[in-house]
DNA sequence: TGTACATCAGTGAACGCGCGTTCACTGATGTAC
DNA sequence: TGTACATCAGTGAACGCGCGTTCACTGATGTAC
């Protein structure tokens, strides 16, 4: 889909009809960026999603609170589109995090960093997937948690590529991405609100932890095995 | 504070002060105690602090909007008070799991029983902590947090006096401590809501993750001490 | 190409609602003597 | 003991406010031929 100057005019069926999709089409979607973004915006450690008003987000985003209704059927909606976008990132980060591993090796450290620069890059939208977690809604809980449910199990099948490697084993590798990946977002939500300094602390913290858990379950294979 | 029929008389000054502190004093806390338990009783799943409403809590404890006044300043207020009874409870949670463990031995294992068994009977004071952990309100975010801390270093104390029976160690108590902490905080969240045979299996994750932070954390020692 | 018609994103007025908060009050309970 | 006065938890009316949602509309953009 290009943008074109909506004075000019095309003649061939299909492509005059791509083009009239196209400025329309891509106007609307600019006004449904816009409602997203402001909603966005209005997200701090004070405000919550829950706290948003769909005229405030509206009034934010420079349309008449009727207008939102063209876009979305109510204020949750948009909310799930967010957590959408939130999946998106998330995915992103996971594969960035790989590529980085792949030339820096130390998997703990190299992810912990990640995190935390994707953290900060898009601190709103893991806000909003940090809270609604936990959140109020089920609809958003529910989504949220779909999301990290996907997140842990490319960990957890990460972790058994990595053992295997070194051949080491770990035992219950899904539980144990389960409990980092808590650990992670615990301490996310954390660092989001940090200084700096402070939030350099909580990424060693947050290392060491990890390390923890990740040499306890190696350990207890060991202990396993030699049972048997 | 005795309670006595409000027709009686008394004459000693300091009695009869006594008295009617008592009776006049008294309904107010029952009054008190109606607003709060009102409150307590409308959090669910789907209903944190934040949307219950002032008139709302008023109609539950059956009093006019404005003697809400008479009690608290803002709900807020009345909220606090509730986190405070909230830190009352992990107080008693962890004596009680400590008596249990000198009797039954196994740690980890009672301790998580204990647990679960005060989120049971005390399901919306915990929704109240385990969500305000978190929410919206930074006056509730701290007060939670310095209850957390206090359970937090204690936890961490016992760790140590642990270790020190069996003659193993540790390391960074307080940060096990802290991880394990978030691990139950999280997955008591998730057990709130969960049927009878979840929660035993959340159970049973929830050990298996905290044995491994323990195991993780004495490997790492043994590990340090070995470079030594 | 020009023309007649269709689509539809955005609008402003209007609605009823529950909210937090104020105020002056009532009357039972408590105090002083 | 009785009496006159003080305290204060609880009240009902009233307020202004921002909210979500409806409706009939406008006019630029798009389509058909």
């Amino acid at each position: 889909m290009t943008i074109k100057n909506p004075g000019a005019k095309m003649h061939g069926l299909t492509e005059a009809w791509s083009y009239t999709l196209a400025t329309r089409a891509e106007q609307k979607l600019r006004t449904r960026r816009a409602l997203m973004d402001a909603a966005l915006a209005q997200l701090s450690a004070d405000r919550g999603f829950g706290s948003l008003s769909l005229r405030e987000v509206a009034r934010e985003a420079g349309i008449a609170p009727t207008s939102f209704y063209r876009h979305f059927s109510e204020l949750d909606e948009l909310g799930l589109a967010l957590v959408d976008e939130g999946g998106v990132a998330l995915r992103q980060l996971m594969r960035q995090a790989r590529k980085r591993i792949a030339r820096d090796g130390s998997a703990i450290s190299t992810s912990v960093d990640t995190f935390m620069e994707y953290l900060g890059n898009n601190a709103n939208l893991f806000r909003l997937m940090l809270r609604e977690r936990t959140g109020v809604s089920k609809p958003f809980r529910t989504a949220v948690k779909a999301e990290i449910d996907h997140f842990v199990t490319e960990l957890a099948d990460d972790l058994v590529r990595f053992a295997d490697e070194q051949n080491k084993s770990l035992t219950e590798a899904r539980l144990v991405a389960e409990a980092m990946v808590t650990l992670v977002f615990n301490q996310g939500a954390e660092a989001l609100d940090a200084t700096p300094k402070e939030r350099d602390e909580l990424k060693l913290k947050l290392k060491t932890e990890l390390r923890m858990i990740l040499v306890g379950s190696q350990t207890l294979a060991r202990w396993q095995q030699g049972q048997e």
